[in-house]
DNA sequence: GACATCCGCGTACGATCGTGCGATTCTGTC
DNA sequence: GACAGAATCGCACGATCGTACGCGGATGTC
């Protein structure tokens, strides 16, 4: 890998890191250039603007979530056992405070109100992911694992509250119960899709 | 009501549309000042310290939610109508861009991270809020439509839950399907607390 | 009408913001 | 070891940030 290459990760590394702080929106190039050590005007050109470098940590965050996440999950056997292995590393993710898996929800809020090249990318990333759990739900039907009749996209709009209000409960509230809560949703919802 | 008050209100009034879009965190005097047409020094004059601002912003919010939630909640009778009332007040708030109602789920995920007098603020009206829920919850039993050993703090949380989801595929994905699906989560979660 | 209190303004401060540019240093190729 | 290109730096810019202070005008009291 090019030596500039490998700079601009470590910075969109941290990048993520320092968003999952203060927000994509409290991004600052003179912050992040003060934690990777280098010059602003160095930091800078290897974005051109802040508005990209906001990209690129978002898609860095994506990523992370992909590999984290998503991907384990589709690469479980069909039906429950996918179900449950994508809802326990989601789960995971916010519990163990993993920086990218957390920054889409952070800035999923944050953006709702401001239009731009941001919030596209937000709603296209999240539409993605209610369809990922939504194809999840519906692979459980041809297994047997799920009622044929059940709303698979109902199901997506539920898991993500029950994460949502997880992630509420346990990064804000530090509620300890958080996590059992959430798990107990989980199985509830699961039971009212299961045939 | 004194003219100082009336111009402090006035700010905070402004202060909450503003950051009902741009959060909290975005909040800028100059900015705010523009909107009201007064100058920077003026307008300070009345807060002395941007969190204290920040902090009004948020305790206006708070007033604006219980006007417009929790109080006609709170006097609805006892029981599935209690419940109902404050889900549909609740939603119809996130719905039509009420700023003060949103603003809580906003600066909540926007300050979850960063230690500080608007965190622990934030904590202990959320706090409070899911304490309501569950009392609204509990107050179901006593009149029979509630079973009793159904758990009120977990109907609090899924509860919190559902709404999350709503504001999110609401205001970000603009999702016309949002509000019957929060509607059939509710549904979904009162059926299972139901005698 | 004198006087005290309050309110908002003008101006200023040091810091930091995002961005641009020319100079310098590093890296890899022949 | 000369050279080309990439990577980074130093410096500067105009704008804006949060905050401070003193002054003028409005307001209300005696």
């Amino acid at each position: 890998m090019a030596k500039g290459t490998q700079t601009r990760e470590a910075i969109v590394d941290t990048a993520v890191e320092v968003a999952f702080r203060v927000g994509l929106g409290g991004l600052t190039i003179g912050e992040l250039a003060r934690q990777r050590q280098m010059s602003k005007s160095g930091l800078f050109a290897h974005f051109r603007s802040k508005e990209a470098l906001q990209l690129a940590a978002l898609a860095r965050a994506r990523e992370t979530f992909v590999d984290l996440v998503i991907r384990p999950a589709l690469s479980a056997p069909r039906g429950e056992p996918r179900i449950r292995e994508l809802f326990e590393r989601w789960l995971a993710c916010g519990r163990d405070g993993v920086a990218g898996g957390c920054l889409f929800v952070k800035a999923a809020t944050e953006f709702d109100g401001q239009p731009g090249a941001l919030r596209e990318q937000l709603a296209q990333d999240h539409q993605d992911l209610f369809d990922t759990i939504t194809q999840v739900c519906r692979s459980g039907v041809s297994v047997g694992h799920v009622r044929p009749d059940a709303d698979a996209e109902q199901f997506a709009h539920d898991l993500y509250g029950v994460l949502l209000g997880f992630y509420l409960t346990h990064r804000l509230l530090a509620d300890p119960a958080a996590e059992d809560r959430a798990r107990f949703s989980f199985e509830a919802l699961l039971a009212a899709a299961r045939t």
